[in-house]
DNA sequence: CGGAATCCTCTTCGATACTG
DNA sequence: CAGTATCGAAGAGGATTCCG
């Protein structure tokens, strides 16, 4: 052990201590819609070196964050995935992104993307009110990736993967995604481009974006 | 410039790095209060190293979350503060330390200790439902700091520093503060041990502790 | 004395190469 | 595929010194 520690007997200090290092948080987002193998982890996190990932992973499931698993066969593979614990990190992360979102822009040269980056944070900007009498389950497929998300009693869970159930199937592309979550791209326009296709109920994008959409960014003053 | 970059297209990546780096999110706990001069930083941070408290000031500066400000005379000195886009880190930063509570437990010998970084989390578990009738000033002396607490209309603001017109003065010790917050330590039983002492409505101190008091923490399984 | 800049040592990071 | 080993580069953290 004998990790770094702020030593102080401050609540926010031993979160630092925790999940304070270099990769970690981003190691959690990369978990939250579900296991995934190591590989799987290098892919979303470049630049990590494949020792920091271990030592991260090592020392996440120290400390109970993360769970080291065999997947049942056929898979047979090993995965890591969250604890009960791990996954409570999640309003920290939402509110961590919200507040990052407004230094998204501009998307610079070297930027890597990924469209789990932003599919994992439509539950940040979920509206259980615009969703009350919603019982629906929505395939995204975004960039060939597919994800899913079930909404039911004004509850909202999102996972990566095919649902078994899908009402409707949305493909599309990630510019595309984040254009309709913004509200710079309508629902009709991007069915009408072709930048779109829905397989179902042809509104159902529309319900997806009143439920998920971003909120108009407020003014600000950084100096 | 040129600082170290995930140089990702995410929201959280962004917040990282802005606020990832070590020290930085303690430095706004530091600030959440009010104005700090250097020095009181230097104290807040035990073991910080002046070079690295510059650098991350001059960092925070450049990203406009803190501001230089040199405080009106007599005073006359040079203070930090937070801008608006530093306290909008407020809610991040009350979601880790809920988090972080979970290891809070057991406080460790070398442990640095200050009233503050109990103080200004008081509003990560303030229940404005408790609080919608009250207009009420408590100022807190906790080993001799002061600090006070305004609630209006279902709101409460806090500060570090005296009040200008409170209703009441509780007067008590950091680990009694800590017991009444966890409710260990009823008022009652504050109040008759000698542990506190309220200039005023003796009824303050119980009310201040049902509006701002720890829910009780649930179990875990973090193996 | 408060507010830093400099120097030096130690740890951590990150890239690549290598192994079961 | 899932890691371990290695090594130069960058960052952390004391101590000391400098400046107003």
């Amino acid at each position: 052990m004998a990790r770094r520690s702020y030593n102080q007997y401050c609540a926010l200090a031993r979160a630092l201590d925790v999940i304070g290092e270099r990769w970690t948080l981003l190691l959690v987002r990369e978990l939250l819609l579900g296991p995934r193998r190591y590989k799987d982890l290098l892919d979303g996190l470049p630049r990590i070196g494949t020792n920091l990932l271990a030592d991260r992973l090592r020392g996440l499931e120290g400390v109970g964050i993360v769970r080291r698993t065999v997947l049942p066969p056929p898979a047979g593979s090993a995965v890591y995935e969250l604890t009960e614990l791990g996954h409570r990190l999640e309003p920290a992360v939402f509110e961590l992104g919200r507040w990052g979102a407004h230094f998204l822009q501009p998307r610079n040269a070297g930027d890597a993307v990924d469209p789990s980056w932003f599919f994992v944070s439509i539950r940040a900007t979920f509206r259980p009110e615009a969703a009350a009498k919603l019982r629906e389950t929505y395939e995204l497929r975004i960039d060939g990736m597919p994800f899913h998300a079930r909404i039911d009693n004004g509850r909202a869970r999102t996972s990566q993967g095919h649902a078994a159930d899908p009402d409707v199937i949305v493909t599309t592309d990630l510019d595309t995604f984040i254009g309709l979550l913004s509200q710079d791209v309508s629902p009709r326009e991007a069915l009408g481009r072709g930048r779109a296709r829905v397989e179902g109920d042809q509104m159902a994008l529309q319900r997806f974006v009143e439920i998920f959409a971003w909120p108009a960014p407020e003014a600000f003053a950084p100096a």
